[in-house]
DNA sequence: AAGTGGTCTAGACCACCGG
DNA sequence: CGGTGGTCTAGACCACTTT
């Protein structure tokens, strides 16, 4: 890298602003612009401390930002050096229905199809890892925005307790808070699994739409602790009004 | 927190896992092992220190791994939290082909189906933001795992440049790379979006499966440091061989 | 006022890499 | 060998929260 680079922009050592993210947000917008490229190495930290005035301490820490930014990585004794961005892994995201529906401007809502003690059968004691016939919590519920149903969900909870089932439960059933509630476990960790399919009967007509609907089915596992599985459900998407989005590579906002 | 706990422990000065290490894997295990528990607060950064006899700076270097863990977040003026495991937010992981077929022990192969110079409709010159009837180079090939077709993918990049197409690029044409060759622009970012589909006429031959199957499809667009659109792509994954899988919260490891 | 985390310094020693 | 990043120290001052 070119050393004049660093001696460009100034750093204002009383600002409120963090003299690390400063520093940082200068190689970020280097990096952006194209002055540093793929491969290229970073000034030594000790020279981007004296070009400053500052510790080396701070530019590190400067540093640290970008590698947990995934712009640049480090490798002992040589030196510091700008990524090369990856196009090719994606990650799509499926976050809360509520906040993602409400983030859209439409109205969420759900409504609960019904509540009942159930007695585990072979999918669902293999499912739970429990004795055929055990009793379990199922729970069913459409979840729709503006009235258009999108999302069927049923889920299972092991049912230790018996407790009694709360208001607040029946408006938001999630699995990890049903699991806490009535199951005799804390939940720590969850698995789902998404695959595409095709409504059932059951299911296009739930969601009120045609006969082969293209869905999203995501099954999603709650483990306790003790990895032992808590609760088990299945969400089924619509196809056709759902979509999973994911942006990568660097400076991946504004595009729409 | 009781502070019994952090006395327990002892750490090695001299070992040659880095004191921040040990701090931190000591913490991450409590909160594991549930002796600190979500919303509990950690013992001052001080007294962490005076506790090990080392400095401050260790401690907070050790802080620093849980937070990027998302063990545990802080607020000045207020103390260290352990934070609440998330269960409710996934993200999907769709990684590169290649790794993921040969991960799961299976022989991944491309056919290339066709590769020629189309000139843009309405859909393509949309996607691409260019005039109707710009020249574009137009790829199609099937992806398989131990010659059973998995996934049928189109590809179309900008033909700015009249470069021979390279041995190279039939084998692998990702559309990150082909965007670099005949492009006129570095990509720097991507797009990409899920949905669940069913298999159209052309899309069952390819693949090989029934009328109605179920699909993924992925549609992905390729973009400059301008944030134009420089290639656009479409890939239609089989959804009853395509699964996604994602585990969130805590220790998430070791479940299956 | 007392306690907390956030920032920063000016050194130090080490392990690793290259010529 | 000199140059690099990795770790660590023993302080300091600040802004924020609570009492």
């Amino acid at each position: 890298m070119d050393n004049k680079l660093i001696s460009q922009l100034k750093i204002d050592k009383n600002s409120v602003i963090p003299i690390y993210y400063q520093i940082a947000k200068m190689f970020e917008g280097y990096i952006y612009e194209g002055k540093l490229k793929p491969g290229e190495v970073l000034p030594p930290e000790h020279e981007i401390a004296e070009n400053f005035g500052i510790s080396r301490m701070t530019v590190r820490r400067a540093i640290s930002e970008l590698i947990n930014l995934g712009l640049v990585f480090t490798q002992k004794g040589k030196g510091t050096f700008v990524s090369e961005p990856k196009l090719n892994d994606v990650t799509f995201e499926l976050g809360d229905f509520y906040e993602e529906t409400s983030k859209k401007g439409m109205t969420p809502s759900s409504t609960l199809l019904g509540v009942r003690i159930v007695r585990a059968n072979k999918t669902l004691s293999e499912k739970l890892a429990v004795p055929l016939g055990t009793s379990c919590l199922y729970f069913s519920l459409v979840l729709a925005a503006d009235n258009e149903p999108l999302v069927y969900e049923k889920k299972y909870v092991k049912y230790t307790k018996q407790k009694p089932i709360l208001e607040v439960e029946l408006k938001d059933p999630s699995l990890s808070s049903l699991a806490v509630t009535h199951g005799s476990h804390f939940p720590t960790t969850s698995k789902r699994v998404l695959h595409a399919s095709i409504a059932t009967k059951e299911e296009t007509s739930v969601l009120e739409v045609k006969e082969n609907t293209p869905v999203f089915v995501v099954e999603q596992t709650v483990y306790d602790a003790e990895k032992k599985p808590v609760g088990w459900g299945k969400s089924v998407y619509r196809g056709d009004r759902y979509k999973l989005t994911s942006y990568i590579g660097w400076s991946a906002n504004n595009i729409k």
